[in-house]
DNA sequence: TCTATGCTTCGATTAGGATCGAACTATGAA
DNA sequence: TTCATAGTTCGATCCTAATCGAAGCATAGA
């Protein structure tokens, strides 16, 4: 009678208001400040905060602390999983939120963050990195696997070079308009160069604005391709 | 703010204790009458009735009045397959109910996810199937190849009937003790339920552990072995 | 250093709902 | 009919937890 694993716990968790417009909030795959889940589900910080602790106690969210802000997101895709499966019970057709209006389209498509690719580009690149077995996430720590050596060696960067200094190699770095993870450290760094170097992708003199050529396109698609 | 399907109310239900633990009781497929599962639950029947018409109303159950019983079975798949998921984010979680006796261990090898094989078992022949040809695996969707519909077939299944139902074919499950998948959908509990003919498994009455005969073992060795 | 901002902690209040006793209805058996 | 069993409804109690004001930290920028 009381074997199995303590599904009420988890589901009371998703089962207040609050907190339930918080997880659908974060369905966006985005990752959202506590200020900005208290104002999508209509209450004061404090109490977000407290929603907040509480659920990444059950292990639903992944906080990360940026400067003076703390970002959360969903722990996993089984999160988002289960959450889309209430979806699914409770009405059986609704759906995801709209996401915000692109402002600045060229920004948001590719753009520099310090010394690596960010934008949509770039959490395209890290997303297909990590489903494709390249790039492992264990926690807080970022690590290459050996097929994701071979496939930066082969993209004809020294990856030897990069492990001798004293830089991390991974790093995830989140930026402002996606919310969500890309690729920095000494790799992310190697990336962008080996890019404009192969003439896929040329920065902006002026701006962030990183502009990929033609050929750079069908060759980041090839590699990163989402379909 | 406030548009899009109600999780919170779905999710409150599930979060309850003892609604919970009558959920859990559901899922060995079995339709329950109301003392029953006060008694599974722990509570009196009066508060029982309360809680299994809230479950009801909120469309997770389907009762069936036979006499003066009332049976109370799991509205759908779908139900089923969500408390799945939220069994493996509570496993995930570290959040196990209390002792874990000799039932345990029974039920991570062999057990009953509302109408499919579940469990070591479970997921060792669905790796099987798939390592096999049998069953192939695009995307989202899963599908039986010639090869698969020749091995149910000889098993004695009818596949014709199985694919005029309105019920998915195949379909993944989530495993909470393997956190890897398992078949569901029609075929799944067609798999199960032929084992069960053949006296190769049979369930127990009051958990959802599924025994093997000693039979059964060598035949699904001989089906499924990872050897 | 000082100030502004983002977040957390503490304490008090309050509302919702889980629970059970008791009474009531419905079905089946004698 | 009368009795027994299964389930529902009602009312009162009690307890958890959501909520927010206020104060306390922590970080960024000047």
């Amino acid at each position: 009678m009381k074997e199995g694993p303590d599904i009420a716990r988890i589901a009371a968790l998703i089962g207040d208001p609050a907190r339930a417009n918080m997880l659908t909030a974060l369905m966006s795959g985005k990752a959202l400040t506590v200020s900005e889940l208290a104002e999508e589900a209509g209450i004061t910080i404090q109490t977000a905060s407290s929603h907040l602790s509480k659920l990444d106690e059950g292990g639903l969210l992944r906080p990360r602390k940026q400067g003076r802000h703390k970002y959360f997101s969903l722990a996993s895709d089984q999160v988002a999983h289960v959450l889309e499966g209430l979806m699914g019970l409770a009405a059986g057709a609704g759906h995801l939120r709209r996401r915000t209006g692109p402002k600045d389209a060229e920004l948001r498509q590719a753009r520099v963050c310090y010394n690596h690719l960010a934008g949509d580009m770039g959490t395209q690149m890290f997303d297909s990195l990590i489903a494709g077995g390249h790039l492992r996430l264990d926690g807080e720590d970022l690590s290459l696997t050996e097929t994701g050596a071979g496939l930066v060696t082969g993209l004809g960067i020294d990856l030897g070079a990069l492990q001798k200094g004293q830089a991390a190699l991974c790093r995830e770095c989140l930026d402002w308009s996606e919310r969500r993870s890309h690729l920095a450290g000494s790799l992310g760094r190697a990336l962008l160069s080996r890019f404009e170097e192969l003439s896929w992708a040329r920065r902006d003199q002026k701006t962030r604005v990183v502009s990929f050529s033609p050929n750079g396109v069908t060759e980041f698609e090839r590699l990163f391709g989402s379909g």
